[in-house]
DNA sequence: CCGTAACATGCAAACGATTGCCAATCGATT
DNA sequence: AATCGATTGGCAATCGTTTGCATGTTACGG
């Protein structure tokens, strides 16, 4: 005998409103589920729908997908939140998956692989319903299982392998940032690299080093610099690029916050971007047009991102074939890159 | 009968367990929950782990909850995640619940009192052991009928009424902003503020007052703009200051944000933040230091924050009874605001 | 007027754990 | 050697749904 909550201060079951409304268990349950084979309008559905809402039924979910195995749940792996683009990306999601009647089981995970695939594991153990994975690292066995388990999945942001990925096209951005310095007339370039096991930071980069080889300008392999996608990272680089006798006259930083870590360590040797340099960074965060000297910065449609991830995973859960999407970045030219260099040669 | 998923390639349960290991499947269930009843030493207990081990079993969340009516879950109401405030609390939340075995499940909510209540409820019926909210209004009924019906929860970022919440103390920073303006000579201020609905707005806007009011400095109200918090919220504010006949010589944004808008508008008036005019932030997130001229700001504990509601959630889900919490700000004095005001007057 | 399709209900077995109660076991104490 | 107390393990009910099958009902065409 089982006596943990006696008290009829409980919540309302389906039994409940069975009994009230003088109908069997399974009734009310197909009534409210509105299967397809139960047309809604015969007097005893509405009678019941009447019944549940004068007793305040509220489904449990939890008995629900116990026995149906669906949980109407997607789990979302993410890393490092607080930056803005994952949680701009993530809100696009959130809120895709809410208007679906879907609910986002989000966590956190590092940088490593071994990482994510416990948190994914929880997520799995949870019976999410797909996975949305925005923190796979480019080599990642751990989604070849999930592949072979025949779960519904997507990765967001980051390519692995031939995956579905909703992603950015990374690779233009990084070529659209390079082909800006060029037609500027920088020669000698500097890159703030995040780390390289990340495809979002590899991609960049080579995109950046293919508008070069186009244009047959080298570019020597000391100023790129793998220091990572934050402030403190463009403070890092900024030293490095100053160590050199001939420093860079034009640097591509991957993210708009490590360009503001390379403006504040310029600055603190009294250079200024665009004039004394020219930076180009990356995201377009609503800041960069509204600093002192606007920033010239690759443009990502973060949000549209989000949204199609969302869409294209519940194709995937609906049992549809997807093929992966790449988003084109823009380029916006600003301040900080508009200058013609050499500086005063037109006037000199 | 059910024949909804016969073959053996199902997940393994406790009742294979426990058939493997010899013995009665509650056996199992009491040795792997650890319940104080088993010590852990006894042979039964090392082989059922073993068993399970081997068997690779992995309990079910759904069903342990559904008996047992616990769900090791917390929910999260929070508006706009794309926030770097609210993102960045929300992480120290999700990895302090992470590290006690809890998940959270965030929801996103409008500043709207409905959608926070109808997402709650999404929430409650999910059966979650408590409820954080970061989206409640001043006033909010609806905060008040879970403190009725028993619920562990916490308000966080925003206070209500006298329930328990983990805030910072916005007046005080709004009072160190305040002082720091008059304490280099402003005798003309102005406000970008936000919502007067949201505590953290009026709070902050009060401690500004107060400053002013003790050093018995009128403030023109025609001067304080509730525009809001993002960028876009400063630029208008800045255009409101900007038709003023005497426009402010010191300005206070209540974000970091909304700071930048100010100086990019500002900008395109030929006005040079720092020497034209003086700027007070708020948040002193990571860029603020490292803008071309760098930002004064409130510096708020956002990540201890986060981690003080959830060890204080935890508590509240333990039984005990807590007291609610409040984080002091600290000030940055920086270029944007250290200069005396009026300029030139020691030179001239 | 009957056979039958079509549909609405009812029945009961799951889903996979937790847990109150009780019987059995075991060691120690008298 | 008998008794007592404490552990241990087994039993079965239960959490609140979903769902395959069987039954009952209605309507309709031939």
């Amino acid at each position: 005998m089982d006596n943990t909550e006696p008290g009829p201060g409980s919540r309302v079951t389906m039994r409940d409103v069975a009994r009230e409304a003088g109908v069997h268990l399974s009734t009310v349950s197909r009534v409210l589920r509105q299967s397809p084979l139960t047309s809604s309008l015969t007097p005893t559905a509405v009678k019941i729908r009447k019944v549940a809402k004068e007793l305040g039924y509220e489904a449990d979910p939890l008995a629900a997908s116990l026995r149906s195995g669906r949980t109407r749940t997607v789990g979302v792996v993410m890393t490092r939140l607080s930056d803005v683009v994952v949680a701009t990306v993530y809100e696009a999601i959130e809120q895709a998956f809410s208007k679906s009647g879907f609910q986002t089981l989000l966590v956190g995970a590092s940088d490593e692989p071994d990482d994510q695939q416990r948190k994914a594991d929880l997520l799995l153990a949870r019976r999410v319903d797909g996975l949305l994975l925005g923190a796979s690292s480019l080599d990642d066995a751990f989604v070849d299982r999930l592949r072979e388990q025949n779960i519904p999945y997507l990765l967001v942001l980051r390519r692995s392998g031939d995956h579905p990925a909703v992603t950015l096209d990374d690779e233009l951005g990084g070529y659209q940032a390079g082909r800006d310095l060029i037609a500027h007339g920088h020669r000698r370039v500097g890159v703030v690299a995040g780390s390289s096991s990340v495809s979002t930071g590899s991609d960049r980069l080579q995109g950046f080093l293919r508008a070069f080889a186009e244009a047959e300008i080298p570019v020597d392999p000391s100023y790129i610099v793998a220091a990572g996608f934050h402030v403190e990272a463009g403070r890092e680089a900024a030293e490095v690029f100053l160590q050199h006798k001939n420093p860079p006259t034009g640097i591509f930083a991957m993210t708009d916050y490590s360009a503001l870590g390379v403006i504040g360590a310029y600055r603190e040797h009294g250079l200024k971007v665009g004039r004394d340099f020219a930076l180009v960074g990356y995201h377009d965060m609503s800041i960069s047009a509204n600093l002192s000297i606007p920033l010239t910065s690759v443009h990502s449609p973060l949000y549209e991102l989000g949204a199609q991830a969302a869409t294209l995973l519940l194709a995937r859960m609906a049992g549809e074939e997807v093929t992966s999407v790449r988003l084109a970045p823009t380029l916006n030219v600003r301040e900080s890159s508009a200058a013609m260099w050499p500086p005063d040669r037109a006037t000199a």
